[in-house]
RNA sequence: GCAUCCUUAGCUCAGUUGGUAGAGCAACUCAUUUACACUGAGAAGGUCGCAGGUUCGAGUCCUGCAGGAUGCACCA
């Protein structure tokens, strides 16, 4: 017996070691697998893009969990024989990268973006991105990912570059990107415009003030926004509005705290005839269902009262101010005129921006757009009818299940998508400009033409990761093989910005799905079950976890009992019942090896095994057994069938856990328990026939469990007499053995 | 406002199609040169949020209510 099972089980002495060795042997590769005779080159394919973390940082706990029950379904399905790709790389995170150097040069050098200009500001942030990356590399290996390195992406790099501008000119071509002039989410702090899904809404006491426009207006409006209102148009009413019907269609003129106003009355069924005086003004420019509700009456965008600083742009009193001083000013204003009648302490939601904390102000900004409710040339169906259908027809399968329907409602709100952004890193928006002339797609060639200044949203790259990463536009090998892929695996909280914008460019560009089930895991929780946060002091680092309990003690602390879709609450004290875990295992291994070698099995069946390939395992044919025996081995048999459909299944939950409980408490608190008076007796042959059991049972508990713990099992593994590969890794998945 | 989820042992959570309530942790009793103290054996602990309904049978399906969480929208 190998001497190394005298000693408890040491993690941090092996799972370096062991992680350096699967790496060199090039098996993370389904192409070397082929190579070398493990898979076969028609076996079907199975594959998971990583989700590419951001460049921002480090990996947190979140990471963690989509690494384990990622690295546990593809090494399952490797196991399996499948040729198996898991296929990494990394996000440019266009804008929460661009903010993190952003701020880190304002506090280290106090100078801003403008001070540094665009080529140096890009070069600082490669420079962070770089060592971003690196950082998150070797933490993706400490965590045991069998990711396939040679081929490995980034979004930002020249392949996706080229995907890209691909991608952009075939929406464009087909009439789905357009450029408008329209009403967008403007962050004025951050200097740019965000999508829907990128504000916070904050809960604020406001005042919302009722007044009139000029004393004899005939109709008082309420708001909580007063200087906003130096830029209406109408005041809106509802139809059938008793009140106000005689006053429709009537105009009038003002002026409106220095500023001359033209207002319209207009009828309008989205007013909400309770709420205020059950007049709205309308300010179409500086608010989304002003700006709708203009559309419809055919009333005028162009009256734009703030610009991209915040700040008032009308004549007189307000001129130049920021909007929070221009409101005290209005309310001053109309207390003196007499117009202000009534003040009232509300509660209001107000919309802020994800990143910098700056207060959205909605501006009508002149912008690219993909169009999600024009049809899809040769599809017949919008890109949101493409987008139901997906899910709705089966072709996708989101896991919970009970998510589809959260899935269905966002769809049915879904606007159209402000694609560019006013940051610089990112990939720029690859239109070309020359007096009237406009190219799109790739740079064209002769004097004068100029890009784009803008870049796109970052999802957009996000969006067409499934493909981009396998080499399209070329219609490589790759692409065919391992696309669409098999599961998307990430969290819920992501399920919008991405996962909806990928099935959106994969439908439109491939005309196919981009993956065939989405798992969807829930955040990861301290143990009080707060969110893990800088502020709070409450994260886990899982360099620290692994360093302390081993790769293997945290992906089995993070899969048992974490049912998709469910947030969970992780402790070091759950951790560290893994790591005794792994110790146990070790144990039961030293056991039965020990044993096997007493009995004199262990040489024979290295002899047996000598000649076998991947595809022929142990049988328990090959072996005598006796009826007290078969017990075992029909027991561990249920074991295998249920555990395979579990993991085929996505009960990973499960599946660990039944294996945990298998290992310590019937393979080591029973069984073991029960040979030691056979291995102690007389009978040879009883002796010889336990030890060979309790081998199978261990080579089979190893096999199941190395999903799971990869390193433990691994280690355990390569001293086997029962070892047939290379690697557990690439070993078989235990099947039921019939005799 | 619209929608979704949750409520099961002291704590954290499972419970796949309806068929005698489960695990881990904690706590309790006992054992102790044992493969393993990173241990073993044992016992204890639950009107499955509340009220109805369907059913031979409901933790599971339906309706209502209460409490908690989340997402989306709006906030003129």
């Amino acid at each position: 017996m190998d001497e190394k099972f005298l000693k408890p089980y040491d993690p941090e002495a092996t799972e370096g070691r062991l992680y350096t060795a699967w790496e060199e042997s090039g098996l993370f590769n389904p192409d070397t697998c082929i190579a070398e005779g493990i898979t076969k080159p028609d076996a079907e394919p199975f594959s998971i893009v990583l989700p590419p973390p951001n460049v921002t940082g480090r990996l947190h706990m979140g990471h963690a969990l989509m690494l384990a029950i990622e690295d546990a379904v593809v090494r399952y399905q490797r196991m399996q024989g499948k040729r198996t790709l898991w296929l990494p790389g990394t996000d440019h995170a266009a804008i929460a990268t661009q903010s993190v150097v952003e701020k880190k040069i304002k506090k280290e050098e106090d100078k801003s973006r403008h001070d540094l200009g665009r080529a140096e500001l890009l070069k600082r942030i490669e420079a962070y991105a770089t060592e971003s990356h690196d950082t998150i590399l070797k933490q993706l290996k400490t965590m045991g990912a069998s990711l396939d390195w040679s081929r490995e992406a980034f979004t930002l790099d020249e392949t996706r570059n080229r995907a890209v501008r691909a991608v952009f000119k075939k929406m464009y071509d087909a009439g789905l990107i357009y450029r408008g002039n329209r009403i967008v989410n403007w962050d004025p702090k951050g200097q740019t415009t965000i999508s829907d899904d990128e504000i916070v809404y904050e809960e604020r006491d406001a005042t919302l003030y009722t007044f009139r426009y000029s004393s004899d207006f005939p109709i008082a409006v309420a708001t909580t926004r007063p200087e906003t209102k130096v830029g209406d148009v109408a005041v809106a009413v509802h139809p059938d509005d008793a009140r106000y019907t005689a006053f429709v269609g009537r105009e009038y003129d003002a002026v409106f705290c220095d500023v001359p106003i033209h207002i319209k009355i207009v009828a309008d069924k989205e007013v909400d005839p309770a709420f205020g005086t059950g007049a709205v003004g309308l300010t179409p420019a500086h608010s989304h269902i002003d700006w709708e509700i203009a559309d419809r009456h055919l009333l005028s965008h162009e009256v734009i009262i703030i610009n991209e600083f915040a700040k008032m742009t009308v004549p007189g009193r307000l001129s130049g101010m920021k909007t929070t001083d221009a409101r005290d000013a209005v309310v001053a204003w109309l207390r003196e005129e007499g117009l202000l009648e009534k003040e009232e302490a509300v509660k209001q939601n107000i919309s802020t921006a994800e990143r910098t904390g700056g207060i959205v102000e909605p501006l009508p900004k002149l912008q690219w757009f993909v169009e999600v409710d024009r049809p899809v040339p040769g599809r017949d169906k919008t890109l949101k009818e493409l987008l139901l259908e997906s899910v709705r027809s089966g072709a996708i399968t989101i896991l919970p299940e009970h998510f589809e329907k959260t899935y269905f409602h966002w769809i049915e709100n879904l606007r159209d998508w402000c694609i560019s952004r006013q940051i610089w890193y990112g990939h720029r928006i690859p239109v070309w400009y020359r007096g009237e002339e406009i190219t799109v797609g790739e740079a064209p060639s002769g004097e004068g033409w100029v890009q784009d200044e803008d870049t796109l949203d970052t999802w957009f790259s996000s969006g067409i990761w499934t493909f981009s990463t396998l080499g399209w536009p070329e219609d490589t090998k790759d692409l065919q093989t391992y696309h669409p892929t098999n599961l998307l695996e990430t969290g819920y909280d992501i399920l919008f910005f991405w996962i909806a914008r990928m099935i959106l460019m994969t439908e439109f560009t491939l005309g196919t799905v981009p993956f065939k089930t989405v798992y969807l895991h829930g955040l990861v929780r301290d143990a009080q079950g707060r969110k893990m946060s800088k502020s709070l002091g409450n994260n886990m680092d899982p360099l620290d976890v692994t360093a302390k309990f081993g790769a293997d003690a945290a992906r089995m602390a993070l899969i048992v009992g974490n049912t998709p879709g469910t947030d969970m609450r992780m402790s070091e004290d759950k951790i560290k019942g893994y790591k005794h875990f792994a110790n146990k295992l070790w144990n039961i291994a030293r056991f039965v090896l020990e044993n096997a070698e007493n009995a004199g099995i262990a040489s024979e069946w290295k002899e047996e095994n000598r000649d076998k390939t991947w595809a022929s395992a142990p049988e328990r044919a090959d072996f005598p057994f006796s009826t007290s025996e078969r017990p075992y081995l029909d027991q561990c048999d249920a074991l295998i069938t249920e555990v395979t459909r579990d993991i085929e299944e996505y009960r990973l939950y499960l599946a660990a856990e039944k294996i945990y409980h298998y290992i310590w408490h019937e393979l080591a608190d029973k069984i073991l328990e029960e040979s030691k008076p056979i291995l102690l007796g007389e009978d040879g042959v009883a002796r010889a026939a336990r030890a060979r059991l309790l081998l199978i049972l261990l080579d089979r508990s190893v096999r199941l469990l190395h999903p799971f713990m990869p390193f433990v099992t691994e280690e355990i593994f390569q001293s086997l007499p029962t070892r047939d590969a290379p690697f557990l890794m690439v070993a078989h998945w235990p099947a039921i053995l019939e005799g």
